[in-house]
DNA sequence: CTTGACCCTGACGCAGCGTCAGGGTTGCAC
DNA sequence: GTGCAACCCTGACGCTGCGTCAGGGTCAAG
Protein backbone atom coordinates (compact mmCIF):
# COMPACT_ATOMS: atom_id res chain seq x y z
CA UNK A 1 0.00 0.00 0.00
CA UNK A 2 1.51 3.42 -0.86
CA UNK A 3 1.06 6.90 1.03
CA UNK A 4 0.10 9.94 -0.93
CA UNK A 5 3.70 10.93 -1.67
CA UNK A 6 4.37 7.52 -2.86
CA UNK A 7 1.41 7.70 -5.07
CA UNK A 8 2.47 11.14 -6.47
CA UNK A 9 6.10 10.44 -7.20
CA UNK A 10 5.30 7.59 -8.97
CA UNK A 11 3.01 9.34 -11.40
CA UNK A 12 4.97 12.40 -11.24
CA UNK A 13 2.84 15.18 -9.99
CA UNK A 14 2.57 16.67 -6.33
CA UNK A 15 0.58 15.90 -3.11
CA UNK A 16 -1.17 18.96 -3.86
CA UNK A 17 -2.16 17.70 -7.07
CA UNK A 18 -3.70 14.30 -5.88
CA UNK A 19 -5.81 15.83 -3.16
CA UNK A 20 -7.20 18.23 -5.74
CA UNK A 21 -7.76 15.39 -7.94
CA UNK A 22 -9.95 13.99 -4.82
CA UNK A 23 -11.55 16.93 -4.65
CA UNK A 24 -12.49 17.49 -8.26
CA UNK A 25 -13.29 14.05 -7.99
CA UNK A 26 -11.05 12.58 -10.91
CA UNK A 27 -9.59 10.28 -8.50
CA UNK A 28 -11.77 8.32 -6.35
CA UNK A 29 -11.25 8.80 -2.47
CA UNK A 30 -9.08 5.71 -1.37
CA UNK A 31 -9.35 4.15 1.64
CA UNK A 32 -7.62 5.47 5.28
CA UNK A 33 -5.54 3.29 8.09
CA UNK A 34 -5.84 3.90 11.37
CA UNK A 35 -4.87 7.55 11.62
CA UNK A 36 -6.47 9.00 8.90
CA UNK A 37 -3.79 8.59 5.98
CA UNK A 38 -4.97 8.08 2.83
CA UNK A 39 -3.64 4.57 1.37
CA UNK A 40 -3.88 3.76 -2.01
CA UNK A 41 -2.60 0.30 -4.34
CA UNK A 42 -1.30 0.10 -7.41
CA UNK A 43 -4.14 0.87 -9.66
CA UNK A 44 -4.58 4.46 -8.14
CA UNK A 45 -1.19 4.69 -9.66
CA UNK A 46 -2.08 3.90 -13.52
CA UNK A 47 -5.66 6.08 -12.68
CA UNK A 48 -3.74 9.04 -11.98
CA UNK A 49 -0.98 8.49 -14.64
CA UNK A 50 -3.77 8.79 -17.26
CA UNK A 51 -5.13 11.87 -15.38
CA UNK A 52 -1.72 13.58 -15.44
CA UNK A 53 -1.37 12.44 -19.25
CA UNK A 54 -4.40 14.13 -20.29
CA UNK A 55 -3.78 17.10 -18.18
CA UNK A 56 -0.49 17.75 -19.50
CA UNK A 57 -1.90 17.71 -22.63
CA UNK A 58 -4.12 20.38 -22.17
CA UNK A 59 -7.54 18.56 -21.13
CA UNK A 60 -9.15 21.06 -18.79
CA UNK A 61 -9.91 18.84 -15.95
CA UNK A 62 -13.25 19.69 -15.86
CA UNK A 63 -13.41 17.07 -19.34
CA UNK A 64 -10.77 14.58 -17.78
CA UNK A 65 -13.61 12.24 -16.65
CA UNK A 66 -15.39 12.63 -19.38
CA UNK A 67 -12.42 11.14 -21.57
CA UNK A 68 -11.03 8.36 -19.47
CA UNK A 69 -14.71 7.11 -19.31
CA UNK A 70 -14.91 7.29 -23.15
CA UNK A 71 -14.72 4.96 -25.90
CA UNK A 72 -13.06 5.68 -29.27
CA UNK A 73 -15.54 7.37 -31.30
CA UNK A 74 -16.37 10.19 -28.42
CA UNK A 75 -12.51 10.43 -27.13
CA UNK A 76 -11.82 11.13 -30.66
CA UNK A 77 -14.59 13.73 -31.25
CA UNK A 78 -13.42 15.33 -27.68
CA UNK A 79 -10.08 15.19 -29.04
CA UNK A 80 -10.88 17.26 -31.82
CA UNK A 81 -12.57 19.66 -29.81
CA UNK A 82 -9.86 20.68 -27.26
CA UNK A 83 -7.55 20.80 -30.31
CA UNK A 84 -9.27 23.77 -31.91
CA UNK A 85 -9.25 25.04 -28.28
CA UNK A 86 -5.59 25.41 -28.46
CA UNK A 87 -5.22 26.36 -31.84
CA UNK A 88 -7.50 29.32 -30.92
CA UNK A 89 -5.25 30.16 -27.86
CA UNK A 90 -2.00 30.06 -30.37
CA UNK A 91 -3.95 31.76 -32.81
CA UNK A 92 -4.70 34.27 -30.25
CA UNK A 93 -0.96 34.38 -28.94
CA UNK A 94 0.28 35.10 -32.48
CA UNK A 95 -2.13 37.96 -32.21
CA UNK A 96 -0.74 39.19 -28.97
CA UNK A 97 2.82 39.24 -30.35
CA UNK A 98 2.32 40.87 -33.73
CA UNK A 99 0.50 43.47 -31.66
CA UNK A 100 2.92 43.65 -29.08
CA UNK A 101 6.05 44.13 -31.43
CA UNK A 102 4.25 47.07 -32.81
CA UNK A 103 3.83 48.68 -29.87
CA UNK A 104 8.10 49.37 -30.00
CA UNK A 105 8.61 52.97 -29.26
CA UNK A 106 6.14 54.45 -26.63
CA UNK A 107 4.44 56.80 -28.72
CA UNK A 108 3.18 53.87 -30.72
CA UNK A 109 1.01 52.98 -28.35
CA UNK A 110 -2.60 52.61 -29.05
CA UNK A 111 -1.82 55.12 -32.07
CA UNK A 112 -1.74 54.20 -36.17
CA UNK A 113 1.70 54.64 -38.09
CA UNK A 114 0.72 57.86 -39.26
CA UNK A 115 0.22 59.46 -36.44
CA UNK A 116 3.36 57.99 -34.74
CA UNK A 117 4.76 59.97 -37.95
CA UNK A 118 2.63 63.31 -37.17
CA UNK A 119 4.13 63.57 -33.75
CA UNK A 120 7.67 62.67 -34.81
CA UNK A 121 7.40 65.64 -36.90
CA UNK A 122 6.07 67.95 -33.99
CA UNK A 123 9.10 66.75 -32.07
CA UNK A 124 11.97 67.83 -34.90
CA UNK A 125 10.45 71.42 -35.07
CA UNK A 126 10.86 71.13 -31.83
CA UNK A 127 7.74 71.53 -30.18
CA UNK A 128 7.12 70.75 -26.34
CA UNK A 129 7.17 66.88 -25.03
CA UNK A 130 3.92 68.60 -22.75
CA UNK A 131 2.53 69.75 -26.19
CA UNK A 132 3.29 66.09 -27.76
CA UNK A 133 1.97 64.93 -25.03
CA UNK A 134 -1.44 66.31 -25.60
CA UNK A 135 -2.05 65.81 -29.18
CA UNK A 136 -0.87 62.13 -28.69
CA UNK A 137 -3.73 61.59 -26.44
CA UNK A 138 -6.25 63.59 -28.34
CA UNK A 139 -5.48 60.85 -31.34
CA UNK A 140 -5.48 58.43 -29.08
CA UNK A 141 -9.22 58.99 -28.82
CA UNK A 142 -9.59 59.64 -32.34
CA UNK A 143 -7.98 56.51 -33.43
CA UNK A 144 -9.97 54.52 -31.04
CA UNK A 145 -13.05 55.91 -32.70
CA UNK A 146 -12.63 56.81 -36.19
CA UNK A 147 -9.59 54.42 -36.98
CA UNK A 148 -10.23 54.86 -41.01
CA UNK A 149 -9.81 58.04 -41.12
CA UNK A 150 -6.73 58.55 -39.18
CA UNK A 151 -4.99 58.76 -42.68
CA UNK A 152 -6.85 61.71 -43.36
CA UNK A 153 -6.63 63.78 -40.76
CA UNK A 154 -2.72 63.10 -40.50
CA UNK A 155 -2.70 64.04 -43.79
CA UNK A 156 -4.52 67.26 -43.47
CA UNK A 157 -2.54 68.03 -40.02
CA UNK A 158 0.70 67.76 -41.96
CA UNK A 159 -0.13 69.44 -44.64
CA UNK A 160 -0.67 72.31 -41.96
CA UNK A 161 2.76 71.85 -41.01
CA UNK A 162 4.57 72.36 -44.45
CA UNK A 163 2.33 75.83 -44.74
CA UNK A 164 4.08 78.69 -42.71
CA UNK A 165 1.34 80.76 -41.61
CA UNK A 166 -0.13 77.96 -39.89
CA UNK A 167 2.78 76.17 -38.77
CA UNK A 168 3.81 79.73 -36.96
CA UNK A 169 0.11 79.71 -35.67
CA UNK A 170 0.58 76.16 -34.48
CA UNK A 171 3.68 77.31 -32.46
CA UNK A 172 1.75 80.04 -30.75
CA UNK A 173 -0.93 77.71 -29.85
CA UNK A 174 1.27 75.03 -28.40
CA UNK A 175 3.03 77.86 -25.86
CA UNK A 176 -0.34 78.82 -24.86
CA UNK A 177 -0.51 75.40 -22.97
CA UNK A 178 1.83 76.92 -19.87
CA UNK A 179 -0.03 79.89 -19.89
CA UNK A 180 -2.10 81.49 -17.32
CA UNK A 181 -5.80 82.40 -18.26
CA UNK A 182 -4.85 85.92 -17.52
CA UNK A 183 -1.90 86.20 -20.34
CA UNK A 184 -2.03 89.50 -21.70
CA UNK A 185 -0.67 88.03 -25.28
CA UNK A 186 -3.54 85.78 -25.89
CA UNK A 187 -5.94 87.89 -27.51
CA UNK A 188 -3.32 88.28 -30.45
CA UNK A 189 -3.36 84.90 -30.78
CA UNK A 190 -6.90 84.70 -30.73
CA UNK A 191 -6.99 87.19 -33.87
CA UNK A 192 -4.43 85.06 -35.96
CA UNK A 193 -6.55 82.08 -35.49
CA UNK A 194 -9.40 83.88 -36.71
CA UNK A 195 -7.86 85.45 -39.37
CA UNK A 196 -6.93 82.07 -40.57
CA UNK A 197 -10.01 80.29 -39.81
CA UNK A 198 -11.85 83.66 -42.06
CA UNK A 199 -9.52 82.98 -44.71
CA UNK A 200 -10.20 78.90 -45.04
CA UNK A 201 -13.67 79.07 -44.38
CA UNK A 202 -15.99 81.00 -47.07
CA UNK A 203 -18.61 83.37 -44.90
CA UNK A 204 -21.30 81.41 -47.29
CA UNK A 205 -21.88 78.18 -45.99
CA UNK A 206 -23.24 76.76 -49.04
CA UNK A 207 -19.63 77.21 -50.30
CA UNK A 208 -18.21 75.39 -47.40
CA UNK A 209 -15.87 72.01 -48.68
CA UNK A 210 -16.55 69.50 -46.77
CA UNK A 211 -14.06 67.05 -46.78
CA UNK A 212 -14.82 64.99 -44.45
CA UNK A 213 -12.70 66.38 -42.08
CA UNK A 214 -15.55 67.45 -39.43
CA UNK A 215 -15.45 65.00 -36.63
CA UNK A 216 -19.13 63.44 -35.22
CA UNK A 217 -20.25 65.71 -32.39
CA UNK A 218 -19.79 63.31 -29.46
CA UNK A 219 -16.18 62.67 -30.13
CA UNK A 220 -15.54 66.80 -30.98
CA UNK A 221 -17.07 67.52 -27.40
CA UNK A 222 -15.12 65.02 -25.81
CA UNK A 223 -11.92 66.66 -27.33
CA UNK A 224 -13.03 70.10 -26.34
CA UNK A 225 -12.92 68.49 -23.46
CA UNK A 226 -9.35 66.97 -22.90
CA UNK A 227 -8.30 70.64 -24.61
CA UNK A 228 -10.00 72.63 -21.16
CA UNK A 229 -8.88 70.00 -19.20
CA UNK A 230 -4.77 70.06 -20.39
CA UNK A 231 -4.61 73.87 -21.34
CA UNK A 232 -5.53 76.13 -18.17
CA UNK A 233 -5.58 78.93 -20.67
CA UNK A 234 -8.43 77.52 -22.63
CA UNK A 235 -11.45 78.61 -21.31
CA UNK A 236 -10.28 82.36 -21.77
CA UNK A 237 -9.44 81.54 -25.30
CA UNK A 238 -12.85 80.03 -26.17
CA UNK A 239 -14.01 82.92 -25.19
CA UNK A 240 -11.87 85.28 -27.11
CA UNK A 241 -13.29 83.42 -29.88
CA UNK A 242 -16.28 83.61 -29.23
CA UNK A 243 -16.26 87.68 -29.05
CA UNK A 244 -14.72 87.03 -32.81
CA UNK A 245 -17.48 85.34 -33.71
CA UNK A 246 -16.46 81.50 -34.09
CA UNK A 247 -17.05 78.59 -31.41
CA UNK A 248 -15.73 75.65 -30.96
CA UNK A 249 -12.09 74.17 -31.21
CA UNK A 250 -12.30 70.88 -32.71
CA UNK A 251 -14.81 71.78 -34.77
CA UNK A 252 -14.97 75.79 -35.13
CA UNK A 253 -18.35 77.06 -36.56
CA UNK A 254 -19.62 80.61 -36.90
CA UNK A 255 -21.31 81.98 -33.95
CA UNK A 256 -22.86 84.52 -36.15
CA UNK A 257 -22.99 85.35 -40.22
CA UNK A 258 -20.82 88.74 -39.63
CA UNK A 259 -18.15 88.38 -37.77
CA UNK A 260 -18.12 91.20 -34.72
CA UNK A 261 -14.68 92.94 -34.94
CA UNK A 262 -11.40 92.03 -33.05
CA UNK A 263 -11.42 92.17 -29.23
CA UNK B 1 -17.88 65.07 -17.60
CA UNK B 2 -18.12 61.38 -18.26
CA UNK B 3 -19.75 58.00 -16.42
CA UNK B 4 -18.44 55.34 -16.29
CA UNK B 5 -20.22 53.70 -18.72
CA UNK B 6 -19.58 55.78 -21.71
CA UNK B 7 -15.76 55.82 -20.44
CA UNK B 8 -16.20 52.19 -21.10
CA UNK B 9 -17.94 52.42 -24.40
CA UNK B 10 -15.17 55.01 -25.74
CA UNK B 11 -12.76 53.07 -25.03
CA UNK B 12 -14.42 49.89 -26.47
CA UNK B 13 -14.24 47.28 -22.33
CA UNK B 14 -16.35 46.78 -20.07
CA UNK B 15 -17.33 49.07 -17.31
CA UNK B 16 -16.44 46.17 -14.71
CA UNK B 17 -13.06 46.58 -16.49
CA UNK B 18 -12.86 49.99 -15.61
CA UNK B 19 -13.27 49.26 -11.96
CA UNK B 20 -11.07 46.30 -12.13
CA UNK B 21 -8.60 48.81 -13.30
CA UNK B 22 -9.52 51.04 -10.24
CA UNK B 23 -8.93 48.47 -7.73
CA UNK B 24 -5.70 47.73 -9.44
CA UNK B 25 -4.58 51.00 -9.29
CA UNK B 26 -4.32 51.31 -13.19
CA UNK B 27 -6.38 53.83 -13.62
CA UNK B 28 -6.55 56.46 -11.14
CA UNK B 29 -10.26 56.47 -9.22
CA UNK B 30 -11.83 59.91 -10.67
CA UNK B 31 -13.85 62.17 -8.35
CA UNK B 32 -17.34 61.64 -7.73
CA UNK B 33 -20.44 63.67 -8.04
CA UNK B 34 -23.30 64.64 -5.62
CA UNK B 35 -24.54 60.92 -5.67
CA UNK B 36 -21.37 59.11 -5.30
CA UNK B 37 -20.72 58.31 -9.32
CA UNK B 38 -17.88 58.47 -10.77
CA UNK B 39 -17.08 61.47 -13.70
CA UNK B 40 -14.28 60.98 -15.71
CA UNK B 41 -12.94 63.51 -18.25
CA UNK B 42 -11.13 63.16 -21.50
CA UNK B 43 -7.78 62.10 -20.46
CA UNK B 44 -9.17 58.97 -18.78
CA UNK B 45 -10.46 58.20 -22.01
CA UNK B 46 -6.60 58.64 -23.41
CA UNK B 47 -5.26 56.47 -20.21
CA UNK B 48 -7.48 53.67 -20.85
CA UNK B 49 -7.65 53.19 -24.45
CA UNK B 50 -3.65 53.12 -23.20
CA UNK B 51 -4.56 50.00 -20.80
CA UNK B 52 -6.58 48.43 -22.86
CA UNK B 53 -4.37 48.73 -26.17
CA UNK B 54 -1.62 46.57 -23.72
CA UNK B 55 -3.50 44.37 -21.94
CA UNK B 56 -5.24 43.64 -25.61
CA UNK B 57 -1.12 42.46 -26.43
CA UNK B 58 -1.02 40.09 -23.87
CA UNK B 59 0.82 42.30 -21.13
CA UNK B 60 -0.47 41.15 -17.72
CA UNK B 61 -2.11 43.61 -15.76
CA UNK B 62 0.83 43.71 -13.63
CA UNK B 63 3.20 44.99 -15.61
CA UNK B 64 0.99 47.11 -17.96
CA UNK B 65 1.58 50.34 -15.00
CA UNK B 66 5.48 49.82 -15.48
CA UNK B 67 4.95 49.60 -19.17
CA UNK B 68 3.03 53.57 -19.27
CA UNK B 69 5.42 55.23 -17.53
CA UNK B 70 8.21 53.56 -19.27
CA UNK B 71 10.99 55.52 -21.76
CA UNK B 72 11.41 53.70 -25.22
CA UNK B 73 14.43 51.71 -23.78
CA UNK B 74 12.39 49.90 -21.12
CA UNK B 75 9.28 49.77 -22.87
CA UNK B 76 11.38 47.60 -25.54
CA UNK B 77 13.00 45.82 -23.22
CA UNK B 78 9.74 44.89 -21.60
CA UNK B 79 8.13 44.25 -25.02
CA UNK B 80 10.77 41.98 -25.61
CA UNK B 81 10.27 39.84 -22.23
CA UNK B 82 6.48 39.56 -22.72
CA UNK B 83 7.32 38.27 -26.57
CA UNK B 84 9.33 35.72 -24.68
CA UNK B 85 6.34 34.77 -22.30
CA UNK B 86 4.17 34.59 -25.60
CA UNK B 87 6.25 32.22 -27.48
CA UNK B 88 6.50 29.93 -24.55
CA UNK B 89 2.95 29.79 -24.11
CA UNK B 90 2.80 29.13 -27.69
CA UNK B 91 5.04 26.23 -27.69
CA UNK B 92 3.56 24.95 -24.49
CA UNK B 93 0.41 25.05 -26.59
CA UNK B 94 1.85 23.70 -29.51
CA UNK B 95 3.46 20.73 -27.53
CA UNK B 96 0.11 19.78 -26.12
CA UNK B 97 -1.75 19.80 -29.53
CA UNK B 98 0.96 16.67 -30.57
CA UNK B 99 0.20 15.28 -27.30
CA UNK B 100 -3.58 15.14 -27.36
CA UNK B 101 -2.94 14.02 -31.43
CA UNK B 102 -1.45 11.08 -30.16
CA UNK B 103 -4.03 10.28 -27.52
CA UNK B 104 -6.41 9.31 -30.85
CA UNK B 105 -7.55 5.92 -29.85
CA UNK B 106 -8.13 4.94 -26.42
CA UNK B 107 -5.80 2.58 -25.47
CA UNK B 108 -2.78 5.41 -26.49
CA UNK B 109 -3.74 6.99 -23.47
CA UNK B 110 -0.13 7.19 -21.51
CA UNK B 111 1.53 4.37 -23.61
CA UNK B 112 4.01 4.50 -25.81
CA UNK B 113 3.43 3.46 -29.67
CA UNK B 114 5.29 -0.11 -29.07
CA UNK B 115 2.79 -0.80 -26.04
CA UNK B 116 -0.27 -0.22 -28.10
CA UNK B 117 0.62 -2.38 -30.90
CA UNK B 118 1.36 -5.40 -28.09
CA UNK B 119 -1.98 -4.57 -26.32
CA UNK B 120 -3.62 -4.76 -29.91
CA UNK B 121 -1.71 -8.18 -30.25
CA UNK B 122 -3.70 -9.47 -27.39
CA UNK B 123 -7.25 -8.34 -28.81
CA UNK B 124 -6.39 -10.05 -31.77
CA UNK B 125 -6.04 -13.23 -30.37
CA UNK B 126 -8.91 -13.00 -28.44
CA UNK B 127 -7.72 -12.46 -24.81
CA UNK B 128 -10.59 -10.53 -22.58
CA UNK B 129 -11.32 -6.82 -22.62
CA UNK B 130 -11.18 -7.10 -18.69
CA UNK B 131 -7.76 -8.74 -18.91
CA UNK B 132 -6.34 -6.56 -21.81
CA UNK B 133 -7.05 -3.80 -19.22
CA UNK B 134 -5.70 -5.35 -16.55
CA UNK B 135 -2.20 -5.98 -18.79
CA UNK B 136 -2.97 -1.93 -20.26
CA UNK B 137 -2.54 -0.44 -16.30
CA UNK B 138 0.38 -2.26 -15.83
CA UNK B 139 2.35 -1.44 -18.52
CA UNK B 140 1.30 2.00 -18.02
CA UNK B 141 2.80 1.92 -14.80
CA UNK B 142 6.25 0.69 -15.96
CA UNK B 143 5.94 3.23 -18.86
CA UNK B 144 5.95 5.92 -16.56
CA UNK B 145 8.79 4.89 -14.71
CA UNK B 146 11.11 2.96 -17.51
CA UNK B 147 9.82 4.83 -20.45
CA UNK B 148 13.55 3.90 -22.19
CA UNK B 149 12.94 0.52 -21.86
CA UNK B 150 9.59 0.16 -22.59
CA UNK B 151 10.73 -1.04 -26.32
CA UNK B 152 13.05 -3.76 -24.96
CA UNK B 153 9.99 -5.06 -22.62
CA UNK B 154 7.39 -5.30 -25.45
CA UNK B 155 9.80 -6.72 -27.82
CA UNK B 156 10.03 -9.17 -25.60
CA UNK B 157 6.77 -10.00 -24.71
CA UNK B 158 5.86 -9.94 -28.34
CA UNK B 159 7.72 -12.57 -28.56
CA UNK B 160 6.77 -14.63 -26.17
CA UNK B 161 3.24 -14.77 -27.95
CA UNK B 162 4.99 -15.89 -31.10
CA UNK B 163 5.92 -19.03 -29.08
CA UNK B 164 2.83 -21.53 -28.75
CA UNK B 165 4.09 -22.99 -24.92
CA UNK B 166 4.44 -19.68 -23.91
CA UNK B 167 1.50 -18.65 -25.46
CA UNK B 168 -0.75 -21.52 -24.07
CA UNK B 169 0.06 -20.53 -20.77
CA UNK B 170 -0.70 -17.10 -20.98
CA UNK B 171 -4.06 -18.27 -22.25
CA UNK B 172 -4.39 -20.10 -19.30
CA UNK B 173 -3.53 -17.02 -16.93
CA UNK B 174 -5.67 -14.83 -18.57
CA UNK B 175 -8.67 -17.22 -17.55
CA UNK B 176 -7.69 -16.92 -13.70
CA UNK B 177 -8.37 -13.60 -13.84
CA UNK B 178 -12.22 -14.57 -13.24
CA UNK B 179 -11.61 -17.43 -11.10
CA UNK B 180 -12.15 -18.38 -7.21
CA UNK B 181 -9.07 -18.28 -5.25
CA UNK B 182 -10.11 -22.11 -4.63
CA UNK B 183 -10.89 -22.89 -8.40
CA UNK B 184 -9.24 -26.21 -8.51
CA UNK B 185 -7.98 -25.60 -12.15
CA UNK B 186 -5.19 -23.91 -10.00
CA UNK B 187 -2.35 -26.20 -9.40
CA UNK B 188 -1.99 -27.24 -12.61
CA UNK B 189 -1.51 -23.76 -14.33
CA UNK B 190 0.83 -23.42 -11.43
CA UNK B 191 2.62 -26.42 -12.76
CA UNK B 192 2.64 -25.35 -16.63
CA UNK B 193 4.08 -21.73 -15.29
CA UNK B 194 6.81 -23.60 -13.31
CA UNK B 195 7.64 -25.69 -15.54
CA UNK B 196 8.26 -22.99 -18.17
CA UNK B 197 10.47 -20.95 -15.55
CA UNK B 198 12.65 -24.33 -15.12
CA UNK B 199 13.28 -24.17 -18.53
CA UNK B 200 14.07 -20.41 -19.26
CA UNK B 201 16.12 -20.01 -15.76
CA UNK B 202 19.15 -22.38 -15.16
CA UNK B 203 19.58 -23.73 -11.98
CA UNK B 204 23.04 -21.76 -11.79
CA UNK B 205 22.37 -18.57 -10.43
CA UNK B 206 25.98 -17.77 -12.32
CA UNK B 207 24.62 -18.45 -15.75
CA UNK B 208 21.57 -16.34 -15.87
CA UNK B 209 21.38 -14.29 -18.84
CA UNK B 210 20.87 -10.89 -17.19
CA UNK B 211 19.94 -9.13 -20.54
CA UNK B 212 18.50 -6.08 -18.57
CA UNK B 213 14.77 -7.56 -17.98
CA UNK B 214 14.58 -7.00 -14.36
CA UNK B 215 12.56 -4.55 -13.26
CA UNK B 216 13.51 -2.51 -10.38
CA UNK B 217 12.39 -3.82 -6.81
CA UNK B 218 9.93 -1.02 -5.63
CA UNK B 219 8.19 -1.07 -9.26
CA UNK B 220 8.61 -5.21 -9.37
CA UNK B 221 6.74 -4.85 -6.01
CA UNK B 222 4.37 -2.21 -6.98
CA UNK B 223 3.09 -4.54 -10.15
CA UNK B 224 2.90 -7.13 -7.87
CA UNK B 225 0.47 -5.25 -6.17
CA UNK B 226 -1.59 -4.66 -8.70
CA UNK B 227 -1.81 -8.53 -9.84
CA UNK B 228 -2.71 -8.85 -6.19
CA UNK B 229 -5.55 -6.46 -6.60
CA UNK B 230 -7.10 -7.10 -10.06
CA UNK B 231 -6.63 -10.67 -9.56
CA UNK B 232 -8.93 -12.40 -6.58
CA UNK B 233 -6.88 -15.83 -7.08
CA UNK B 234 -3.47 -14.00 -6.78
CA UNK B 235 -2.38 -14.72 -3.40
CA UNK B 236 -3.74 -18.57 -3.58
CA UNK B 237 -1.40 -18.93 -7.23
CA UNK B 238 1.57 -16.94 -5.08
CA UNK B 239 1.11 -19.63 -2.52
CA UNK B 240 1.29 -22.47 -5.24
CA UNK B 241 4.27 -21.18 -6.85
CA UNK B 242 5.83 -20.64 -3.59
CA UNK B 243 5.21 -24.35 -2.79
CA UNK B 244 6.69 -25.18 -5.75
CA UNK B 245 10.12 -23.16 -4.87
CA UNK B 246 9.53 -20.18 -7.01
CA UNK B 247 8.45 -16.74 -5.68
CA UNK B 248 7.41 -13.38 -6.79
CA UNK B 249 5.28 -12.61 -10.03
CA UNK B 250 7.31 -9.56 -11.64
CA UNK B 251 10.45 -11.26 -11.35
CA UNK B 252 10.36 -14.74 -10.80
CA UNK B 253 13.06 -15.97 -8.13
CA UNK B 254 13.72 -19.78 -7.01
CA UNK B 255 13.25 -20.21 -2.87
CA UNK B 256 15.53 -22.57 -2.63
CA UNK B 257 18.71 -23.98 -5.41
CA UNK B 258 16.37 -27.35 -5.08
CA UNK B 259 12.90 -26.90 -5.72
CA UNK B 260 10.72 -29.02 -3.86
CA UNK B 261 8.09 -31.39 -5.97
CA UNK B 262 4.83 -30.14 -7.35
CA UNK B 263 1.89 -29.73 -5.18
C1' DC C 1 12.07 11.52 24.29
C1' DT C 2 13.16 14.27 20.56
C1' DT C 3 13.54 15.42 15.86
C1' DG C 4 12.49 15.46 11.06
C1' DA C 5 9.65 13.85 7.62
C1' DC C 6 4.85 12.95 6.49
C1' DC C 7 -0.10 13.21 6.88
C1' DC C 8 -4.60 15.76 7.66
C1' DT C 9 -8.17 19.70 6.82
C1' DG C 10 -9.20 24.39 5.77
C1' DA C 11 -8.41 28.49 3.52
C1' DC C 12 -6.24 32.24 0.90
C1' DG C 13 -3.80 33.62 -3.47
C1' DC C 14 -3.26 34.28 -8.40
C1' DA C 15 -5.39 36.68 -13.46
C1' DG C 16 -8.95 39.10 -15.28
C1' DC C 17 -12.72 40.02 -15.15
C1' DG C 18 -18.24 37.93 -15.42
C1' DT C 19 -22.04 37.81 -12.82
C1' DC C 20 -25.34 38.05 -9.25
C1' DA C 21 -27.17 40.41 -4.98
C1' DG C 22 -29.08 44.26 -2.84
C1' DG C 23 -29.97 48.92 -3.01
C1' DG C 24 -29.76 54.07 -4.54
C1' DT C 25 -30.27 57.61 -8.82
C1' DT C 26 -31.64 59.59 -12.99
C1' DG C 27 -34.45 60.81 -16.57
C1' DC C 28 -38.22 60.19 -19.47
C1' DA C 29 -43.00 58.99 -20.38
C1' DC C 30 -47.56 59.09 -18.75
C1' DG D 1 -46.68 62.68 -9.34
C1' DT D 2 -45.39 58.40 -10.36
C1' DG D 3 -43.82 54.42 -12.63
C1' DC D 4 -40.35 52.17 -15.19
C1' DA D 5 -36.04 51.39 -17.59
C1' DA D 6 -31.46 52.19 -17.44
C1' DC D 7 -27.47 53.39 -14.71
C1' DC D 8 -24.64 53.74 -10.65
C1' DC D 9 -22.65 51.87 -6.20
C1' DT D 10 -20.22 48.21 -3.11
C1' DG D 11 -19.36 43.54 -1.89
C1' DA D 12 -18.64 39.02 -2.94
C1' DC D 13 -18.47 34.53 -5.30
C1' DG D 14 -16.96 31.91 -9.58
C1' DC D 15 -13.60 30.07 -12.85
C1' DT D 16 -8.51 27.16 -13.55
C1' DG D 17 -5.12 24.40 -11.33
C1' DC D 18 -2.98 23.98 -8.16
C1' DG D 19 1.00 26.60 -4.59
C1' DT D 20 1.46 27.79 -0.15
C1' DC D 21 0.79 28.77 4.55
C1' DA D 22 -1.53 27.65 9.11
C1' DG D 23 -2.36 24.68 12.77
C1' DG D 24 -2.10 20.27 14.39
C1' DG D 25 -1.58 14.88 14.48
C1' DT D 26 1.70 10.64 13.26
C1' DC D 27 5.58 7.81 12.45
C1' DA D 28 10.26 6.04 12.38
C1' DA D 29 14.89 6.55 13.70
C1' DG D 30 18.34 7.87 17.08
Amino acid sequence: MLTISQLAAYAGVTVRAVRHYHAKGLLPEPGRDHSGYRRYDAAAVADLIKIRTLAEAGVPLSRVQELLGAGSAEFAAAVKDIDRRLRAEILERQGHRERIARLAGGDSLALPAEAVLYLGRLRELGFTDRFIGGERDAWILVAAQLPDRMPLYMAVKQQQLEDPTSLALYRDLAQTIDWEPSDPRLPAIADKLVALLEASYPADPEKTTDDGEEMPEDLAKLLDDLFLTLVPAAPRFLELLKARGWTGWTNFKRTSPTPAPGQ
